[in-house]
DNA sequence: AAGCCGGGGAG
DNA sequence: CTCCCAGGCTT
């Protein structure tokens, strides 16, 4: 490795921070731990974009760590709707839990212990360290994967655990002397990798601007900047179908609560009918048109199937067929809707009728969200 | 090591 | 469309 960069790359980084760094996001320069938390894990995985929204939103709702502690997960899951990996809402919820109970509501400084919590990995442990404690300890994000590999030209995949000591390995010896230096150069790190050393279309390939590291990197000097870093191909996803039951009542839905390990885990949503391998389009039409309302019920609320007695509705209506894309899976829904003569009370307590007025109060998967947000209320007078 | 977990923006 | 992302947890 080259010991000249490696002893320059802190400083030289800082100086383009200085002159390009991203200014105004509103988490930047923040000391509370707390806020420095929550914007870390909302960042995990989601544009700052989207976080510029909802971040504010969510400090404003829950602006301690104890308010967040003692809140119900529902209110916490209801915040966090949209934003998706719903497992970062449950940990959140948990980990204001341990901060209370373990830490007497104060976090602590060392990343080793900040590791030990809820939904923090080594990463965003750091990151905390850094900004709220000017701790000398590495982050490992995307960005920063992407900058080193790239700076030292290293091949292999990043997912291999060879690979993944290196770069952590190089984090540490990169950081600044200084300890103060931590939080803005931490910063201008992920800055750097964000918005000049890019996956796409990163600065060395336009004339835009020359990179500050143009004449130390060695992808940019092999010209092998696009292809690294080296990712394993991925295979290609899954599709399925699922039917889901929109049964109403007045002006009620009914709604059932999602078991933790699945997709949108703890989330509150139509009840659904087993995924299954997706059909060919001829089994679609066939299957599209036969189902007859007890075999819809049977199908979403298998074992509510007798609570909801065939007298309570009266017909079944093909409706919406949505398309959701995943990380990993395609889904098709498609949606029945159905009208309750009566509010059927349910033992099940997963179950629940739910006013469409009252539906901000319950954390729904986006795609429900939107669907039920398309419903007309019916007037309290008709 | 590999799979799982969302959603939206960029190209 | 595909790829990407301020990752971490489970198996």
């Amino acid at each position: 490795m080259s010991k000249t960069l490696i002893a320059s790359f802190a400083q030289k980084l800082l100086v383009w921070h200085q002159a390009h760094g991203r200014e105004g996001l509103p988490w930047q320069g923040i000391k509370d731990p707390y806020a420095v938390w929550i914007s870390e894990i909302m960042l995990q995985q989601t544009q700052v974009a989207t976080v510029l929204e909802r971040y504010p939103r969510f400090m404003a709702r829950f602006p301690t760590v104890k308010q967040l502690a003692l809140a119900p997960i529902d209110a916490v899951l209801a915040e966090w709707a949209g934003l998706g990996y719903y497992s970062r809402a449950r940990n959140l919820h948990a980990c204001a839990k341990q901060v209370m109970e373990q830490f007497s509501g104060t976090f602590p400084s060392d990343p080793r212990l900040l590791e030990s919590l809820k939904g923090i990995g080594r990463s965003t442990a750091g990151a905390i360290a850094a900004f709220a404690f000017h701790e000398r300890a590495p982050i490992l994000d995307a960005n920063v994967k992407r900058v080193l590999a790239r700076l030292f030209a290293i091949e292999g995949a990043i997912e291999e655990k060879k690979v993944n000591d290196l770069l952590w390995g190089l984090a540490q010896e990169l950081l600044p002397t200084d300890s103060e230096r931590m939080p803005v150069y931490t910063q201008a790190l992920m800055d750097f990798g964000a918005t000049w050393c890019t996956s796409r279309k990163p600065v060395c390939l336009s004339d835009a601007y020359v990179c500050t590291f143009a004449k130390q990197c060695q992808a940019n000097l092999s010209n092998q900047v696009l292809m690294l870093p080296q990712k394993k191909v991925k295979a290609k996803s899954p599709e399925f179908d699922a039917d889901l039951l929109l049964m109403r009542h007045q002006n009620a839905v009914l709604l059932q609560r999602r078991p933790e390990k699945a997709i949108w885990g703890g989330l509150w949503s139509l009840p659904e009918s087993p995924w299954r391998a997706k059909a060919n389009k001829v089994d679609q039409e066939i299957q599209g048109h036969f189902f007859s309302p007890e075999e819809i019920l049977k199908l979403t609320l298998p074992n509510e199937n007798a609570e909801l007695g065939h007298k309570d509705y009266q017909q079944v209506i093909l409706g919406e067929r949505i398309k959701h894309v995943f990380t990993h899976r395609r889904l098709w829904m498609q949606i029945w809707h159905m009208n309750s003569a009566k509010a059927v009370q349910f033992t099940d307590e997963n179950l629940r009728w739910v006013s469409l007025h009252q539906l901000g109060q319950y954390g729904l998967p986006q795609p429900i969200k939107l669907l039920l947000q398309g419903l007309n209320p019916v007037r309290d007078d008709e």
